[in-house]
DNA sequence: CATGAATGAGAGTTCATTCAT
DNA sequence: TATGAATGAACTCTCATTCAT
């Protein structure tokens, strides 16, 4: 946990602590980190300045508990899949994977923006979005091996694959070139990476 | 042009003005945007706090100029390549685009990471990369086209392709996963992309 | 008494009393009064914030308290001896007043630099040491005059060497000039002092 | 030196610095330096908080300038006395350094408190202390032994006689012990004097 | 009586920008 | 055109004290 936050005991306290985490979040999420400051954060959270700094190191742990809170579904939706699922039909499931991560990338179009500007510059963001790549690299893995999937350069076939469907994404999510078929781009994406795994 | 710059006439002024813009983008890349400040900036570049100003409408101008002379370069090797050049090992381009990639990106890794984090952040910044991803775009696709391949979703494939090559590049500068054996991991990438543009 | 303090009647609200004053006092002597904060105190002394303030007007009044009940034995351990006591040996009489002094002080270091450094700043603090000061000379001037000295002067006389002997000891306790000679130094305050009273 | 200021080159910026250490030392004398804030300081010199940090390093920088400005003269009077003074009459010399220091004493009697209450709590207004007590003392030595006084456990003897002094005028300045006859008490502390001196 | 969560004024410090020279 | 001293709003964080429970 990279929080050193003494998570609150009493149930009110609970959810005053819940109420900071969140309006950290939703105003760092939308304006940025350094353009939030905690009089705000203590304002929208409907407490006092003080009391965040009983429950938090400081501003830079309430980013980072709002990180380990909402990120993984934010920003790695798949991880939420079980363990002990199999893939039947591996086209379909490439088209559930790239609908499930288009739909939360939408829905939180600005989190991801502006917590992604701060992987490069803030160390604990850093290790989060790492950590998570990494169980999502090794979430898939374990998946397509349990699926019946060649082993050979599976770890490095992920990756790739995995760089395609969010580079796929992004485009569709952030719609940076107008003039694009995003349905002809789906398909090269589908074809590449099944190309790549049934190699 | 994005900055609101008044680029001064006289010689000895311009001087000046590069000298700027020069030791802002050097500190900038280093030290990040917020980490960096005027005094600093003028400073290094042997002229006073108050002259900046007369240069450049605020700190943020100093940046947009800087992405502006020496963004390309360092983000966009390629577009320095001429227009009229055609390809005709397909493949060998692939792979020469991919280490001139690798060697920018590695000799500018930390600038690449400060600017980076702005991109989401920053709408100007955000701006040049969008152009510039374009014009790389379209860049590509006239040298395809020029050089006899399928037009059909070219647009798309180039897309997907540049997606490619940035994650394999990325990967290799900034070496995340320690276990992956990245000669491997070109040898897939660069066979997807022949499949991709050959189809 | 300097106190607003109400004293508790009950004995388990006395408990908590002495508490609070016994942790106040270690606290205060060992980190300084505005090192020290009310959380610790009320922390150490195992009860709550809000207690202290049904207990103790404010912070300051717990150091006023803590002072009256521990400070006479640490910075006035002479007032110890008893009324009747009558000086047969004069020499050695000083001899032991400066050796339990030094005994005390040693013992009491931190206590006594934390607490001296208020006498200029706070009038209770000043007041506490100015009325045992008076209470030290009004003891010495009754033992010297029992004793049958001189009483010509007695008073200035007692008051210049308690100054002498508070001088000696502070620099054999805290040693600051590393090349003096104690022993000497001693033999010349005593020998002082044994002309002062018999002149 | 202590302080890490530097010192600015300009007339009308010396000229603003100096009303910063001068403000800076009046408001700390006075109501001590926890009670005296940054904006107060800045306020009383006619400047703004800023500029306070262009020339001092933070805010117990202010306090350390002053002590070494203004210190000396206001604590240790004596180190005004030149070098190659000789003593006639000790007697008289005895006198006229305690008139002196009562008089400065008198004059900067809040400062002296004020101060001196730090000395326990600041390792560099001890170090202040500390190094001017070992001058003075050096230079009593110097002047003692020049004027031909017996140099056997000379400096002992001088750490005696400072006390003694210290102690005599304190008491004269401060007035504490209202009863007692001051004219005595000097004419006790002068006679011990001159025994130890002349022993 | 007792709790400890909550308050919020106030602290020191920074820095983009201005302006007298 | 050029300087860099000067500005002051804005920032994060602390802590004696209060008060709902």
């Amino acid at each position: 946990m990279e929080s050193k936050t003494r998570i609150p005991k009493q149930k009110s306290a609970t959810k005053k602590y819940d109420k900071i985490v969140k309006a950290g979040w939703e105003l760092i999420t939308e304006k940025g980190y350094v353009n939030t400051n905690t009089k705000e954060i203590a304002k929208k959270a409907g407490v006092s300045v003080g009391i965040i700094y009983q429950y938090f190191e400081d501003k830079h742990d309430i980013l980072i508990v709002g990180l380990n809170k909402y990120g993984e579904n934010i920003f790695f939706p798949l991880l939420k899949i079980k363990d002990d699922f199999k893939i039947l039909d591996f086209s379909s499931f490439i088209k559930k994977f790239i609908t499930e991560y288009i739909k939360t990338h939408k829905e939180n179009k600005i989190a991801y923006e502006e917590i992604k500007s701060m992987v490069f510059t803030d160390k604990e963001v850093k290790k989060f979005f790492y950590s998570r790549e990494i169980k999502l690299n090794e979430f898939l893995y374990k998946l397509l091996y349990n699926s019946g999937f060649n082993e050979e350069n599976l770890k490095e076939k992920i990756h790739v694959i995995v760089g395609l469907i969010d580079n796929l994404c992004q485009e569709i999510v952030y719609h940076k070139h107008r003039e694009m078929n995003y349905e002809q781009m789906a398909i090269i994406v589908i074809n590449s990476i099944d190309k790549i795994i049934k190699e």
